[in-house]
DNA sequence: CGGTAAGCTGACGACATGACAGGACAAGTG
DNA sequence: CACTTGTCCTGTCATGTCGTCAGCTTACCG
């Protein structure tokens, strides 16, 4: 799956040099947990991880191109968000359910990963290429998974036919990554964390079947 | 209004220095639409206002304090999304007009102001205070509007009585938020402009009302 | 015309960047 | 055990940005 790793310079690495990389990749994921994007060094990485900024060079172009990587790799580990609809209902009952889950497994993941989602974020909305590919990784499952769902309830006739199924999934999954991001955001609106999360199952809940939750 | 307008040095500017600050801020808005925030140095907005990177600092502490002020003149602009909601309701068939009307002023004021928005979008999910302070004040007038409408139907019995209004509407308008920044995300999924614009609205509409719109 | 304050810049030390050549080290070979 | 080989790491250097300061230029006013 992953083709060898490789430096800059060509060469294949070995035991040793992996475990380097991955010790300067672990330390640049803390610096971007504990400092902004902007002002994280390759010097300072390289420091944390006991190591010269020569030597981080070697294994990546520049900050940039090892924040791809961690991003790639968190990216990888997204597969666990569709499993949080896999098999799920949207009727009665179950639907309340399933959006719950959803929102729960979502602002999870995000959380855990909210240091380097927040660059990947920042970068698709630059419009680097590089990194809205890897946004859309992220999303994909559950965009899609939410796209089949409305349009299978579009088929039934329960939700207008005009209304283009991705659109309001893209929407949904937007709405969940960027309030994972501003969660501090909503507590100066006066907002806590328990009272978000049931407005945004409302929501899921009220996009994908088009009518209120029974509870 | 605006207290007198003074240089880092503590001296008054004049007619030709608020020129030149204000030719600064204008380089740096055209260096931040064209150019990652993490790439514009200090040297090259100097550069392009025809000055000296001395002179920058004459009237700012560094890139960061320009993004502030720049910021800020944008919030100070952000009044006229008040007027999308002025008097508009959200009964019978105007609230699908409401709706549509709140979505396409919103994403129009995005767009012309994307850049900065981009960046404040980011200080505030880096926690920083500053920021989620600017863009509270960019969304608080939407954020307050809706929420009242969310509690005023809440109180006629027609939505849910324990959903905080304040956390549905936060939601939504951060949706919209989120959304006019990733425009270009929505078409790598299949999905236009066009097509984006209603399913916005119909979110809004369900979200505020708690039904499907009655066109 | 001379004084004063505003406005601007050249130059500088400090530091990050990114490249290279060569030293350190582990593993295999005779 | 000495020797070779290839990986891995670092010291060092040219380049360029940062942020500061002293001092020159410009505008205004009596």
């Amino acid at each position: 799956m992953t083709g060898q790793v490789r430096t800059v310079d060509g060469r294949v690495a070995g035991r040793r040099g992996q475990e380097t990389r991955q010790k300067l990749l672990d330390c640049l994921s803390e610096m971007l947990s504990s400092s902004p994007y902007r002002d994280v060094k390759v010097i300072d990485v390289a420091r944390k991880a006991g190591t010269s900024p020569a030597t981080f060079y070697q294994y990546f172009p520049d900050v940039e191109g090892a924040v791809l990587e961690l991003a790639e790799q968190t990216a990888a580990e997204s597969g666990g968000l569709a499993e949080l609809l896999e098999g799920r209902s949207w009727a009665g009952k179950s639907a309340w359910q399933t959006a719950q889950e959803l929102v729960d497994g979502f602002l999870e993941f995000w959380r855990k990963n909210d240091a380097i989602l927040r660059v990947v974020d920042l970068g698709a909305a630059e419009g680097d290429k590089r990194f809205y590919k890897i946004r859309m990784k992220v999303l994909n499952s559950v965009n899609n998974s939410l796209a089949d769902s409305v349009a299978a309830l579009q088929a039934k006739g329960r939700i207008d036919k005009d209304v283009n199924p991705a659109a309001i999934a893209g929407s949904l999954v937007t709405m969940l990554a960027a309030a994972a991001s501003h969660q501090k955001g909503f507590s100066s609106w006066g907002v806590k964390q328990a009272e978000l999360k049931p407005s945004l199952a409302l929501l899921v809940h009220l996009g994908v079947t088009g009518k209120k939750p029974a509870k």
